[in-house]
RNA sequence: UGGGGCGUAGCCAAGUGGUAAGGCAGCGGAUUUUGAUUCCGCCAUCCCCUGGUUCGAAUCCAGGCGCCCCAGCCA
């Protein structure tokens, strides 16, 4: 038997999936329910693929549901905008919430209903203290607070004054209502936390037709139930909030059960994942918006060119657990580069280019050499690359005075061109101002496609193009938009990396990559991953870079 | 000095009384027409600390220490 519990592996890989197996196990649940409950206030970032892989893969796993819900309780902040950005970002990264698309706006009649049982059972009253009021009377960490002048109002006039909040007839913060709980309590959640407080504002959804909004609390266990919720997830800062989340649905009428559990959040390594500080970065125009490729945007991954199968693979890589933790950024480069390295043709592109000639190869000739697409996969095929007696190398791979275990092209070494021929490098072009402008070489025509007869070897091959047929592009390198491994959150402004965009305005790609059907995303050989961008105009092609590939030479070089 | 959580390697993270999984990073080495990939090997005598219980403790008990969250009419 428990031979059988051990080879469900799925059913017990972190606490969360624990509890939903035992609950299933139990008979506590016929099948699981789990909801994603974004407010739309922004967009979704790589904190949120967290949540959502969770509450989707613990659906998919246990042959439950999870619905789309989207907690839009405050119209002051939210926006259709963030709604439709959402929804297509949960679509990207690979879920289907199938007919379950509510929002918690759907439920505010219902909501109102509840807010008046309460007032009723007198378990909530009208407030009319003002803001600073109620902030001082709330008391401190260490002293209770101090119970409300209107706590003990009639239940008429409770009920006659809610429903004039709701009738529009006061101005916004003139009253709210509250439960009526403890004002004593250790937990300030629960010292007569506010359900409803008055919003003259247009709601995306519901229009002017409420002046009064439900507060996240009031709203979200009630909006689980009502959907049959049975495992409600959320972060670690409501846990505080289950004892209310709680008491809510013990004090109401509601038709399901819901339980709340709590996981740690994502968080990574020189990114900034709270909602007010990428507002921030979106608004003060430190990047280009919200899906800027250096953002930690599902819209910014996107363009950048991350496939959602490695953030899936991320998320299932760093695990579910309740100890704070910061993940290093690492293990997503590590997540791409996996499942690029597999995905992606390869093709050549110079990066910066270096211009070399090719003394003993015929002028006006030229000639096509085969190119594999994949190393790994021979069903992917092969292409036609065209050499020419002029062609460009990248500018890192020729040094004039090599450094030590530099083994690439310097004066008289010998290299491989990848796919073409061995070259010697035999005269260094400079201009007035001493910068190496070209290389004059020799080709040995022996070697074509890659070897050579007489079995001599080299010990580096490098990418080129040809000078002639390749086409100009842009390519965008990205770096960390942050300088620091943990970026202050309240100062992130000055703690960008100012190197976190470079733009090479004048690579050279081979004449496929222009194409309509250019692979897509690609591996510059050599270089890393690099994907289209929209930016990308015709005759004007733009590339990202998605990550680089794995560079043990940096290391090298560096250690000196 | 209130309430709620959490502390296992540089970073994540399994483990729930029987003698420390796995991944990332790192370090060696092999293969290589990408200094990539792939492949092998190494990497916690010890689980925040101190006592205690037990034949046996990361796991149980007691007492400390450290870190995070909560005083929005935000979510």
């Amino acid at each position: 038997m428990s031979v059988v519990e051990k080879t469900e592996t799925e059913a017990g890989r972190d606490f969360i999936r624990d509890i939903v197996a035992g609950d299933l196990a139990a008979g506590r649940h016929k099948s699981v329910v789990t909801r994603f409950p974004p407010e739309p206030n922004g967009y979704l970032h790589i904190g949120h693929a967290k949540s959502i892989c969770l509450n989707f893969g613990i659906a998919q796993e246990f042959g439950g549901r999870c619905n789309l819900r989207f907690d839009d309780t405050n119209p002051t902040k939210e926006e259709q905008e963030y709604i439709d950005a959402i929804q297509a970002d949960v679509r990207w990264l690979g879920f289907d919430w199938g007919n379950g698309l509510y929002y918690a706006s759907d439920y505010f009649e219902r909501l109102y209903g509840w807010a008046q049982d309460l007032i009723r059972a007198s378990s909530a009253y009208v407030d009319d203290q003002s803001q600073d009021e109620m902030r001082a009377a709330r008391g401190t960490l260490t002293e209770p607070g101090k119970n409300s002048p209107f706590r003990d109002r009639s239940i008429e006039e409770n009920l006659d004054l809610f429903g004039r909040m709701r009738a529009g007839e006061f101005p916004n913060g003139a009253r709210v209502l509250r439960a009526k709980i403890d004002m004593a309590s250790g937990n300030i959640n629960l010292r007569d936390p506010v359900l409803y407080r008055i919003l003259h504002a247009s709601h995306p959804r519901t229009g002017t037709q409420w002046t009064i909004y439900p507060s996240y609390d009031f709203a979200h266990g009630q909006s689980d139930a009502i959907e049959g919720v049975t495992h409600s997830i959320c972060t670690l800062e409501f846990e505080d909030h289950r004892p209310l989340y709680d008491w809510f649905i013990e004090s109401l009428s509601v038709p399901s059960r819901p339980h709340q559990y709590e996981f740690a959040r994502l968080n990574l390594t020189y990114t900034v994942l709270s909602k007010r500080a990428l507002n921030g970065l979106v608004r003060g125009g430190h990047v280009s918006g919200w899906d800027d490729p250096r953002m930690p945007t599902l819209a910014g991954l996107r363009r950048r060119g991350v496939p959602p199968e490695a953030l899936r693979d991320f998320i299932k890589r760093i695990g579910v657990a309740k100890a704070n933790s910061l993940v290093d950024l690492g293990v997503l480069e590590f997540s791409i580069r996996e499942h690029l390295n597999k995905t992606a043709q390869r093709r050549m592109a110079v990066l910066r280019p270096l211009k070399v000639v090719i003394e003993n190869y015929p002028e006006g000739k030229s000639e096509e050499l085969e190119a594999v697409n994949h190393p790994d996969d021979a069903s992917a095929g092969t292409r036609p690359v065209r050499f020419a007696r002029e062609i460009f190398i990248e500018r890192d791979d020729f040094m004039e005075t090599p450094v030590k275990k530099f083994f690439r092209l310097s004066p008289g070494t010998e290299v491989r061109l990848r796919y073409a021929f061995f070259i010697t490098c035999r005269e260094v072009v400079k201009n007035a101002a001493g910068e190496v402008t070209e290389l004059r070489c020799t080709y040995d025509p022996a070697t074509r496609g890659g070897n050579a007869p007489d079995g001599r070897k080299v010990k580096a091959t490098i990418h080129w193009v040809s000078a002639a047929d390749s086409v100009p592009a842009e390519v965008r390198l990205y770096n960390p938009l942050f300088s620091k491994p943990e970026p202050d959150v309240a100062n992130f402004a000055t703690e960008l990396n100012p190197k976190s965009l470079e733009v090479l305005a004048d690579a050279r790609l081979e004449p496929v990559l222009a194409g309509g059907n250019s692979p897509e995303p690609v591996q510059f050989e050599r270089q890393g991953y690099f994907a289209r961008d929209p930016d990308s105009k015709p005759g004007r092609l733009v590339f990202n870079r998605t990550v680089g590939l794995r560079d043990t030479w940096a290391k090298v070089s560096a250690s000196g």
